[in-house]
DNA sequence: CACCAAGGACTTTTT
DNA sequence: GTCCTTGGTG
C-alpha cells in the first residue's frame, strides 16, 4: 500500500465538484447532439464509441473526462486515459485543461499506452528482474543487441539479419508473448528453428543491460498483472474508469493490458473507427473493436456519424469506397454540408505530368478566382502512399518556389548526431551501458577500431563484466598497440573527468563541454558538407531543448519515451505527407496522387497479407479522402519512375469503387492527360519512358476512360526547356504574350504573334509562317 | 585503421 | 535513383 502513495503526488489540488460546477456549470456539454452526448454520459459500464471521421470524437473524450470529474464520479488521478501518440497526449491534455482547469495537472495517468507502462513497470522492475531505473532501448539500440546475439550463437547474419528478428520479437512482442509463453511453431523459419531460442537469449541480454525495448513495456505489465494478483488489485482501486483513444489500432498486447486492468471496474470506455485501423502491419488488430462487445457484455454501444468536417461528395466518396470492405461494424457518416464539388480524378501520363498539374492547380487555388477564394498553401495537402512519391512534388516546389513542408521523415531524437550525443549522456550516467560504449568508443575517431572493440566485447563477455570495466583492466595490460592504449586510456579518463563534472554542472552546459572536448564539434566543423552543418545546428538545438529539465535524468527519460518534439509555428506552406501521417489531421483541399495498382494499394501489403492487407489499404484510400474539408483530387499516371527503373501504371481498383454520382473527370484533364491517342515525343524527357503508352489498352485504363477519367485530348502539354534540360513550365498559354520566343516541339523556335485563351499564335523560323497551336509550347 | 568502390535494399511508423 | 553497408585495398 505504501508504495503507492507518491502516486497522489500531483502538484494541483483536487478539483472540488463546487468549483466545477460554478465555473463551467453544465456548458461543457452544450453544444453536443445528441450522440455526442450520449457518449460523454454513458458514465457506467463498457461503452464503445465509434467515432467516425470527422465527428467530434476528440471532444467527446475530453467533455466525457470533464463529466466524470464534474459529476464527482472520479478524481483526476483515478482516471486512466491512454493514446498512441504523445501528439495525441499533449491535445487531449490542452483540451482538458482548457474545460477544468489547473485541475488537469492532477491527470497523472494519461499518457500513451508506453509512457503509462513504463510508470507501472518503474514501481515493479524487480518482479519481471529488472531494477527500477532500467533504460528503454530504441529500435536501433535493439538491432544492435540482436545482432550480437545472432553473432555469439553464430548465425549467419546475412540470411538471418537482425532487422528480421527484431521484426518477428516486435511481432511476438505485440502479441503479448514471452519467450515462454510462444507458441511452438512461431520462429521455426528463422536460422533453422532457432528463433525461439534466440528470443530467449536476447531477453536474457536485455536483463542483464538492465533493460528493456518498447514491446517490453507492456509485456512486462501483462507478466506482473498476471503473475502478482495483488499488484493487479491495487490498479484496479486506482483506477476507476479507463479511456482509450484509437482503439481500433490497438495490438493484442495492449487490449490484454485494457482488459486486465478494466475487468474489476467494467468502466471502460474505448473510442474508435474499424474503418480508420491502418497500423495492421505494427499489430494493430481491428479484430479488438470488432469484438467489443462479446469482451465486454452489456456494452453501450454509440456511433457517432454527423460529420462535421466534409461536404456531401466527399463524405460519400470515401463512404463508396470503404462499403467495399467486409467485416465492418458500418457506419452511416452524414453531413449537412450539402453539395460542394464532386471529387476529382484523373488520368496523367507519367510522375512528372502528376507533380506538373498539382502544382499549377496549388498555384491557381493560392491565386484564387472569380468563382473561388484564395486559399493559403497551408490549407493544401498532398497524401501520398509512401515517400519515394514526395520526391517529384518536392522538385516541382523547388522549381517554381512553391513554399512546402514535408511532414513526418526522420526524426529529431533519431539523428545520429543526437543520438551520439546521448550514448556520451548514458555513458557518463552508467558507465555499464555497454551500447552506449560500443556506440561512440570511436565517435569521433580517436583510433580505436573494430578489432579493438571486439576484442574489448570478448573479454568482457567472458569475465561477465561491463565493457568499460574490461576497457579500464586491459589499458594497465600490454595487450593492445601502444598507440591504441593511449586512445583508450584518454577516452576512460575524459569520460571519469566528465562524470565528476556531471554532479555540479548544469547537463545543458555539461553536453556542450563534452561535445567540444571529445572533439566531437571540431569533427564536425572540419567537414564541410551541408549535412555536419545540419548537425551542429541540431546539437545546439538539443542543448537548447535540454534546458527545459531539471536533471539529466528527467531528460533522458523524457527522450526515450517522447521521441518528437514539438515544432515551431508552422510556416504558410503546402503540406506533403504520407497517408498514414495525416490521420487525425484535415486540409481544405487535398491531393492523392499514386492511385495505382502496386503503389496504392501496395503491391507489398497485398502479396504480405491477401485480402487483409487490400481491405488496410482501402481503409487508407478512406482516411485519405475523409481529410478533405472542400476538394478532394485523385490522380493516378500511366508511367512511373519507381526506384530508377520506368514501370507502367494500372489504376487503382480503388478507382472503379468511387461512387460515379459523387466523382467526376476535370475538365483540364486534357490539358495534362496523354489519351490514348498520344504520340512518343522526341526530344524531351518522355523518351526516357520506356513503357509508352502499354498500360492505355488495359482493361483497367479503358474503364478510367469509360468514366471520363481520361484527357480527351491527347497528350497535350506546354514545356519551358532550355539547353535540352526541362528548367521550367508554363502553366497555361496566358502565361506568354506577345514576342516571346518559344519552342515548339515539333515546329521548333518561333515568336509569338498573338495569345488567345488556351490558342497561341507563332511565326516559327523554320516553317516559315504562321501557325495557331495549343500544345508543346516551350519558352526558347 | 582509414578510405573507396561495389553491391543490395528500398511501404507505411510509434513508442 | 539514392542511401547505406560491406568488402577489399592502401
Amino acid at each position: 500500500m505504501s508504495s503507492y502513495d507518491s502516486f497522489e503526488d500531483f502538484p494541483a489540488p483536487a478539483p472540488r465538484i463546487s468549483d466545477l460546477a460554478r465555473v463551467h456549470g453544465p456548458d461543457y456539454l452544450a453544444g453536443l447532439n445528441t450522440e455526442q452526448r450520449a457518449a460523454v454520459e454513458a458514465t457506467e459500464g463498457p461503452v464503445l464509441v465509434l467515432a467516425g471521421a470527422g465527428t467530434g470524437k476528440t471532444r467527446v473524450l475530453t467533455t466525457r473526462l470533464a463529466h466524470i470529474l464534474a459529476t464527482g464520479r472520479a478524481k483526476p488521478w483515478e482516471l486512466l486515459v491512454v493514446t498512441f501518440t504523445n501528439k495525441a497526449a499533449r491535445e487531449m491534455r490542452e483540451r482538458i485543461t482548457a474545460i477544468i482547469g489547473p485541475q488537469a495537472e492532477g491527470l497523472r495517468w494519461l499518457g500513451t499506452f508506453h509512457s503509462v507502462a513504463a510508470q507501472v513497470l518503474r514501481r515493479h522492475a524487480e518482479l519481471v528482474g529488472l531494477k527500477s531505473n532500467f533504460t528503454i532501448l530504441d529500435t536501433d539500440d535493439q538491432e544492435r543487441l540482436i545482432k550480437q546475439v545472432l553473432e555469439v550463437e553464430n548465425v549467419d547474419a546475412k540470411r538471418w539479419t537482425p532487422k528480421t528478428l527484431a521484426g518477428l520479437i516486435d511481432h511476438w512482442k505485440n502479441r503479448g508473448w514471452t519467450p515462454d509463453r510462444l507458441p511452438a511453431n512461431e520462429g521455426r523459419e528463422f536460422a533453422a528453428g532457432k528463433g525461439q531460442a534466440l528470443y530467449r537469449l536476447y531477453q536474457e541480454r536485455l536483463r542483464v543491460l538492465n533493460a528493456c525495448d518498447f514491446g517490453d513495456l507492456l509485456l512486462h505489465n501483462l507478466t506482473i498483472f498476471m503473475s502478482q494478483p495483488e499488484v493487479l488489485a491495487e490498479f484496479h482501486r486506482r483506477f476507476r474508469y479507463i479511456l482509450v483513444d484509437e482503439y481500433q489500432d490497438t495490438n493484442v498486447a495492449q487490449y490484454l493490458w485494457l482488459r486486465l486492468l478494466g475487468q474489476a471496474s467494467q468502466n471502460v470506455c474505448c473510442v474508435g473507427d474499424d474503418d480508420q485501423s491502418i497500423y495492421g502491419w505494427r499489430g494493430a488488430e481491428v479484430d479488438n473493436i470488432l469484438r467489443f462487445e462479446r469482451d465486454f457484455p452489456g456494452a453501450t454501444v454509440v456511433r457517432l456519424e454527423r460529420n462535421y468536417r466534409s461536404t456531401s461528395h466527399i463524405l460519400a466518396a470515401a463512404s463508396g469506397l470503404i462499403s467495399a470492405n467486409k467485416g465492418r461494424l458500418g457506419k452511416t457518416l452524414w453531413t449537412e454540408q450539402n453539395g460542394g464539388e464532386k471529387v476529382i480524378v484523373r488520368g496523367v501520363w507519367d510522375g512528372e505530368a502528376e507533380s506538373r498539374l498539382i502544382a499549377d492547380e496549388i498555384e491557381r487555388a493560392k491565386k484564387g478566382s472569380t468563382d473561388k477564394d484564395p486559399r493559403k498553401y497551408r490549407d493544401m495537402a498532398i497524401l501520398v502512399r509512401a515517400s519515394f512519391q514526395m520526391r517529384a512534388f518536392e522538385e516541382r516546389f523547388v522549381l517554381l518556389s512553391i513554399p512546402y513542408t514535408v511532414v513526418g521523415g526522420p526524426r529529431f531524437f533519431e539523428r545520429a548526431e543526437i543520438r551520439d550525443a546521448h550514448a556520451y549522456l548514458r555513458l557518463i550516467q552508467s558507465p555499464d551501458d555497454d551500447l552506449a560504449f560500443e556506440r561512440i568508443v570511436n565517435t569521433p575517431k580517436r583510433g580505436i577500431g573494430d578489432t579493438t572493440v571486439q576484442k574489448l566485447l570478448q573479454i568482457a563477455r567472458l569475465s561477465g563484466v561491463p565493457v568499460m570495466t574490461a576497457a579500464r583492466e586491459v589499458v594497465l595490460t600490454d595487450e593492445l598497440a601502444a598507440r591504441t592504449r593511449t586512445a583508450l586510456a584518454n577516452f576512460i579518463r575524459d569520460l571519469d573527468r566528465w562524470r565528476g563534472q556531471a554532479e555540479t554542472l548544469h547537463h545543458a552546459r555539461l553536453t556542450e563541454q563534452v561535445l567540444e572536448e571529445s572533439g566531437y564539434t571540431d569533427a564536425l566543423r572540419l567537414d564541410k558538407t551541408p549535412t555536419a552543418q545540419t548537425r551542429l545546428e541540431n546539437l545546439k538545438e538539443l542543448v537548447q531543448s535540454m534546458g527545459n529539465f531539471d536533471t539529466l535524468q528527467a531528460y533522458l527519460e523524457h527522450v526515450s519515451l517522447v521521441m518528437d518534439m514539438d515544432r515551431g509555428p508552422q510556416a504558410d506552406a503546402v503540406q506533403i505527407m504520407t497517408l498514414h501521417a495525416a490521420k487525425g489531421l484535415e486540409f481544405p483541399l487535398v491531393f492523392l496522387p499514386g492511385w495505382e495498382e502496386g503503389v496504392f494499394p501496395s503491391q507489398r501489403s497485398m502479396d504480405e497479407s491477401g485480402e487483409k492487407g487490400l481491405e488496410e489499404e482501402r481503409r487508407l484510400g478512406y482516411v485519405g479522402i475523409t481529410r478533405a474539408r472542400e476538394e478532394a483530387r485523385i490522380s493516378f499516371v500511366a508511367n512511373r519512375m519507381v526506384y530508377g527503373r520506368w514501370t507502367s501504371q494500372l489504376p487503382s481498383r480503388f478507382v472503379d469503387e468511387l461512387p460515379l454520382a459523387n466523382v467526376e473527370a476535370s475538365s483540364e484533364t486534357g490539358y495534362y492527360g496523354g489519351g490514348p491517342g498520344m504520340q512518343q515525343q522526341h526530344g524531351s524527357s518522355w523518351d526516357a519512358t520506356p513503357a509508352f503508352g502499354s498500360g492505355y489498352d488495359s482493361p483497367g485504363w479503358q474503364r478510367a476512360q469509360a468514366r471520363g477519367y481520361q484527357g480527351s485530348h491527347p497528350g497535350r502539354q506546354q514545356v519551358i526547356q532550355g539547353e535540352g534540360r526541362l528548367v521550367a513550365e508554363s502553366s497555361a498559354a496566358s502565361d506568354f504574350k506577345r514576342g516571346d520566343r518559344v519552342f515548339h516541339q515539333k515546329f521548333g523556335y518561333g515568336q509569338v504573334k498573338g495569345v488567345d485563351g488556351n490558342k497561341l499564335t507563332v511565326a516559327f523560323e523554320k516553317a516559315g509562317d504562321k501557325k495557331v497551336i495549343d500544345s508543346f509550347v516551350e519558352k526558347g
